[in-house]
DNA sequence: CCTTGTGAAAGGGTTCACAGCA
DNA sequence: TGCTGTGAACCCTTTCACAAGG
């Protein structure tokens, strides 16, 4: 579910396979929960309840970092948690950029989680003149003018794209330019980028629409019916036709028997 | 990627693969900037460029929705448009609801693919009743005790959760005692919720955390090197043994002949 | 000739179920 | 006895390569 080119194909990174890399935060959080409450151990099986996966699961993917575990007890809490930080490098801190400080770039230089686990905001970058020098989060922000030399004095690795789609690609070039290796981008735009950097994107209007989908199916025709049972099997009644339909199109097959379709003026 | 509970396990809705659904979007995108710019046709190839995946995947996506193409030439735009938006269901109008109206609600609220793609949000809610009636993106912000009423009264089945970690678990039952039957997350906190209620969460921690991974691996022995070439075999250095580690801990063995573990005090 | 649609193969990821060990 | 660690089976996803068809 991320990056744009350059999916690092097959060459798992260092044996840990992605499904795994993408579940250790989820791990740690729940282990930091504990540690917080100063629980000394952990089974599997009340970790992935924390963590809101099976134990099977957990088990396997802990096994990826090696027998960390005590046959007949469960894990040492903090020794996981440290082996979880340093597998996932949390051990070094990350500085980061953010570019695009609209209502979203303000929320994620807000945004607690970040300076919690190893992530520092080295600086806030914003294309408006009239932007520079306010503080957000406590700190300045600068004009992109400077992009360059933030990232290159600072050692800015990793760098976050909250500008509209139309300028992120360009902001993008930019920042790989300069070094940036690691992009976690918000426009909802597909990023072009050279082999060796790695994207990840979050796309709230993606999120909503695949609910949607689901939210469809389970409302066989009727939407909008506040009960809140399980309906598994989906009634089939196949299209529900929209109402500014016109224009019949012939030839048209669906997979399984649909009425002929039809598309909007 | 989604879902506290209730995956949808073997039960995939209609037919069409889960990794499908999550793609349509991106098609539906990639094709409506094709639609604005008033091309009529186009190739798997092209359009599978444009939404940054390969051809031959995007092919197989769309064999799930039914035979849309014409060979030899390629795609009609504007159908498959249509065809993709009634899958999706957002030929109809999804009025959603956001919980929780700081930095990130707010920047939620603002944001304009919300609205263009059938979502409409039907009201901001937060529980500081300084906000209450205080307008954010064009909306009065309502308070928490009116949640319940909105929701019916709306006829609302999409929530969004943009509260803080502690508040997220409460609101999450009460907006499903209220009949809401999809949730996307933003809280930094795994959902419990009871059959036929779908979650999806997004995490910008996590999403960092993963990047921290991968550049973590890129980067041998020297981070902040701002060179962009791909190291496609990462060097096997194995730990990066980090400064503040003591405690000397035996009997552990990591994945493959890592040196024996050590944990911070 | 060009591009779709799709069986078949290959590759991951998840789940099962139990051997192994404290 | 209880819980971890893991081969094996199963399932889902991606990729390949080519037949089908405009």
């Amino acid at each position: 579910m991320a990056t744009g080119r350059t999916h690092r194909p097959a060459t798992r990174s260092r044996g840990i396979p992605e499904a795994t890399v993408a579940r250790l935060p989820l791990y740690l959080r729940a282990l930091t929960a504990l540690s917080e409450r100063s629980v000394p151990t952990v089974s599997s099986e009340e970790l992935a309840t924390a963590a809101g996966v099976n134990s099977a699961k957990l088990r396997k993917d802990f096994s990826y970092l090696g027998s960390y575990g005590t046959r007949g007890v469960g894990y040492d809490v903090e020794y996981l948690v440290y082996q979880i930080s340093r597998e996932l490098g949390l051990t070094q801190d990350w500085p980061v950029v953010i570019v695009g400080i609209g209502n979203l770039g303000a929320a994620l230089a807000n945004y607690g989680g970040f300076a919690s686990r190893g992530f520092r905001v080295a600086a806030l970058i914003d294309a408006d003149p009239a932007m520079a020098g306010k503080p957000v989060a406590g700190l300045p922000v600068r004009h992109t003018d400077e992009l360059e030399s933030i990232i290159s004095d600072n050692g800015v690795s990793i760098g976050v794209i909250a500008t509209p789609a139309g300028a992120a690609q360009q902001v993008c070039d930019r920042l790989v330019a300069a070094g940036v290796t690691s992009i976690l981008n918000f426009a909802p735009t597909v990023l072009a980028v050279p082999d060796g950097v790695d994207v990840r994107k979050v796309d709230l209007s993606i999120e909503l629409q695949i609910l949607a989908f689901h939210e469809q199916r389970k409302a066989g025709e009727d939407v909008n019916q506040p009960g809140q049972g399980a309906r598994t099997t989906a009634s089939r009644t196949g299209s529900t036709r929209p109402a500014g339909a016109a224009a019949a199109r012939d030839g048209r097959k669906g997979p399984d028997g649909d009425v002929p379709a039809v598309m909007p003026a």
